[in-house]
DNA sequence: GGGGGCTATGGGGGG
DNA sequence: CATAGCCCCC
């Protein structure tokens, strides 16, 4: 098989070893999806069937990704395999089977912004305060427990949480949690965590012995991304894999270094309790990094070795050293935006870089704002991920909501959020006496709009009897109508359209635009997935025969609940890309910017108490750095807005954990030291707020670091940009004295070219605006 | 019932 | 700073 020439040794042994447990751990750019893809391959070419194959990842991206690769190398028969996000996976899985554990096959899916509210309606019928009972505290509590599949019974009975929680004085924590699931229940809704967390639950009861359909199914499982997987992930697995008479074809590939989501329960335990549960565990390291060059390396081993628990694992590349980590120093986050920018304009002059290999990352999505307002200033194309979606935003979920009711009326959610808006005569009030008949019999609210022992006026009798014939039309037709005629007429009918379309303000405009594109979305979807030969975002089935056709408007709620924004990048569009560090993982680039390295930022203020928190930071910033080919600069400001206030802040530790000689510091006036006079004063001018924030330059934690490469001109002054035309012979601080050759460009954005005596490269082209020439 | 303006409050990463 | 939630007025 000629692809498997295309491995090296470790990865090839790994590959063709298809029977029984396998486990890879996989450094960054080692070629892990290469090894998962044509282990893929090779069990098709040895005949396995396809649909025995099934793929699990955490992106839909990255099982996007596989499928195409694995279907270059044997074909179509790629399709058959079902590849796709835990979540995606499960969620067909319960589509098929939700009614054996007594949900609606049409289930909705609760996003994090749908079980928040849900929680805080909860929290409100019970009269408990708000501020003390944090809803988005206590989601991330409830979906812990659910992750650590510790039933509300459970709870109860665990003598720490039930402490932890009376010390916090929450105790009523486990009453919402009781009460959360029940809602979800006659909401026929599921969250995110329901999608693993109800497939544990339907396999460990077994009806139908439906458990030993997918055992017989999937007979060669394959995890990526293995060190993210959390205890009821790994216990779903267990039932899939662990059984009298199985074969064990399970095959992990991971990287404890590169575990970054214990916050939502992920644990490196899984890897270890993988070679217990597993004897008969082959072991692979793929140590080799073919995507990134020495300086880069040697910085994240550096880093990751002040980690107190890993699995030994050096990784190393035989690419040539070429250019240093370029580290920023600035005095606050505008400077740092700033510069970031200006950088990416030279680099991509120097380097003739597309906008598709520059990124930058940041630890917080807040932190994009600055990056493109300087970005924008400087007219270069870019694309923020992450933050607000496009399915966030008010009136889209205004839209949504009606839809999900027509696909669901019990949807609690849907119905609060749409009787809400456009309103429709029943009020608060109403509203309020709905959900406690519906909470005392146990029903959905749409079903107690029909209760006798529901007493509301007669007014609120013929609204909610008119809301309920018009869903209930929507409901019956939704079998037979496409999903765009539907979805349209839900829009002119709900009175979203006419309401939206007399705002004629520019944002009004801008909003009806957005409903409009969601039925441009649909019709897309609907069209795409009623064409077999297209492989959509999770083209899997039962029937492996047919390929996914569910083009139906509950298919389409489905994709953009578990849809992340990262996800529908549109290939060919060149735009330098903004994302958290998080979002990054996966993914890799010619030049990355990796910014705001300080304490309190990254790491996270969140994490300093403990040292799991930080050494989960360290492991997040040895993510952001090895997904830089080529360019990795990282940057820091003195001084950074937070809340509407200037805080100062130290650099981030993990700078010092990084030998000096595998950077330069790069200061605002050329190469100077960081933390010396000269450099702080030489940075005082460039602010008005220099001379009060003097006090925090010097930070004795980093005055280790490197002299500059070129000793700086004595008197340098730069001069005006007026001044540096073509002819002029030059100083820059850096490359020393030179000629400009030619001056060009836009005022805004002039480069010289520029021949300097003591250079390697026969010219240089540089922005004037920042690159600080003196004429000589 | 709807909208405008003010105040208090939060504050991380994501499927 | 952004926004949710509240109060107040129409």
């Amino acid at each position: 098989m000629p692809f498997l020439d295309e491995l090296n040794p470790i990865q090839r042994a790994a590959v063709v070893n298809i029977e029984g447990p396998v486990l890879v751990i996989a450094g960054p750019g080692s070629g892990k999806t290469r090894v998962l893809t044509y282990r893929i391959a090779h069990l098709l070419q040895s005949h396995v069937p396809p649909r025995e194959i099934l793929a699990l990842t955490f992106t839909n991206k990255s099982a996007r990704e596989m499928k195409e690769r694995i279907e270059r190398v044997v074909g179509t028969s790629a399709q058959q395999v079902w590849a796709g996000t835990f979540h995606s996976v499960f969620a067909r899985i319960l589509r098929y089977e939700a009614e054996k554990i007594g949900y609606p096959a049409s289930f909705t899916i609760y996003d994090t912004d749908d079980t928040t509210s849900v929680l805080k309606a909860i929290i409100k019928e019970m009269n408990l305060d708000p501020t003390v009972y944090n809803p988005s505290a206590i989601r991330s509590r409830i979906s812990l427990s659910k992750s650590n599949l510790i039933t509300p019974t459970l709870y109860r009975q665990n003598v720490d949480m039930m402490q932890q929680d009376r010390t916090a004085r929450k105790p009523y924590i486990v009453d919402i949690y009781e009460k959360y699931l029940a809602r979800c229940f006659r909401s026929g809704a599921m969250d995110f965590d329901d999608l693993l967390y109800q497939l544990y639950r339907l396999f460990q009861q077994n009806p139908d012995n439906v458990v030993d359909k997918y055992r017989q199914r999937f007979r060669y499982i394959h995890v990526d991304e293995f060190q993210d997987t959390n205890y009821l992930q790994y216990a779903i697995l267990r039932q899939l894999v662990k059984y009298e008479g199985s074969p064990e074809n399970i095959f992990i590939v991971g990287d404890d270094a590169q575990s970054i989501y214990a916050f939502r329960g992920a644990t490196i335990d899984n890897i270890l309790d993988f070679e217990k549960d597993y004897p008969a565990l082959k072991t692979f390291k793929l140590e080799q990094n073919y995507r990134s060059t020495h300086h880069i390396i040697a910085a994240a081993n550096e880093v990751i070795s002040h980690n107190r628990r890993q699995l030994q694992k050096t990784i190393w590349t035989d690419r040539e050293e070429r250019q240093k980590i370029k580290l920023i120093k600035c005095i606050t986050d505008d400077e740092e935006a700033r510069r970031v920018a200006d950088l990416i304009l030279e680099q991509k002059h120097r380097h003739h870089l597309p906008n598709a290999d520059i990124a930058v990352l940041y630890r917080t999505n807040a932190q994009s704002r600055k990056f493109e307002e300087h970005l924008r200033r400087l007219n270069l194309a870019y694309r923020v991920f992450g933050g607000m979606s496009f399915y966030q935003r008010k009136e889209v979920k205004d839209l949504v909501a009606y839809l999900r009711l027509a696909v669901n009326p019990q949807d609690e959610e849907a119905l609060r959020r749409a009787i809400n808006f456009p309103t429709r005569g029943i009020s608060d009030t109403t509203m309020e006496k709905l959900s406690s008949v519906a909470g005392a019999a146990n029903i959905s609210m749409w079903e107690a709009m029909l209760s006798p022992a529901l007493d509301v006026t007669d007014r609120a009798r013929k609204a909610m009897a008119g809301f309920r014939n018009m869903v209930g039309d929507w409901q019956n037709r939704a079998s037979t109508e496409s999903a765009f005629k539907l979805a349209a007429e839900i829009l002119k009918k709900s009175g979203l359209h006419d309401l939206l379309k007399s705002d004629t303000s520019p944002e009004g405009i801008g909003r009806l635009e957005n409903v409009n594109a969601v039925l441009d979305a649909i019709s897309e979807f609907a069209d795409v997935n009623q064409n077999a030969s297209v492989m959509a975002n999770d083209s899997m089935t039962l029937n492996d025969e047919t390929a996914s056709k569910d083009g139906s408007l509950a298919a389409y709620l489905q994709t953009i609940t578990l849809l992340t924004d990262a996800d529908d990048k549109k290939e060919g569009d060149d735009f330098i890309t903004l994302m958290s560090v998080h979002a990054a993982k996966g993914l890799e680039y010619k030049s990355v910017f990796v910014t705001g390295l300080e304490e309190q930022l990254f790491p996270s203020f969140m994490s300093l108490e403990d040292p799991k928190g930080l050494d989960e930071e360290r492991r997040l910033f040895y993510v952001a750095i090895t997904r830089a080919k080529e360019f990795l600069t990282i940057s820091f400001a003195q001084n950074r807005y937070r809340y509407g206030q200037i805080r100062a802040n130290e650099p981030s530790r993990f700078l010092e954990e990084i030998d000096t000689k595998n950077f330069d510091l790069v200061g605002g006036m050329g190469a100077a030291r960081i933390g010396t006079p000269a450099f702080n004063s030489a940075q005082e001018g460039r602010s008005s707020r220099g001379a009060s924030i003097s006090g925090n330059f010097a930070n004795p934690r980093i005055l280790n670091m490197n002299p500059p490469a070129t000793a700086a001109l004595a008197n340098f002054r730069a001069s005006p940009i007026a001044e540096l035309i073509a002819g002029a012979n030059v100083a820059h601080q850096k490359f020393g004295e030179g000629k400009i050759i030619n001056v060009e460009g836009p005022k805004e954005n002039r480069v010289a070219t520029i021949q300097f005596k003591n250079d390697e490269m026969s010219e240089r082209r540089i922005v004037l605006k920042f690159a600080k020439l003196q004429v000589l």
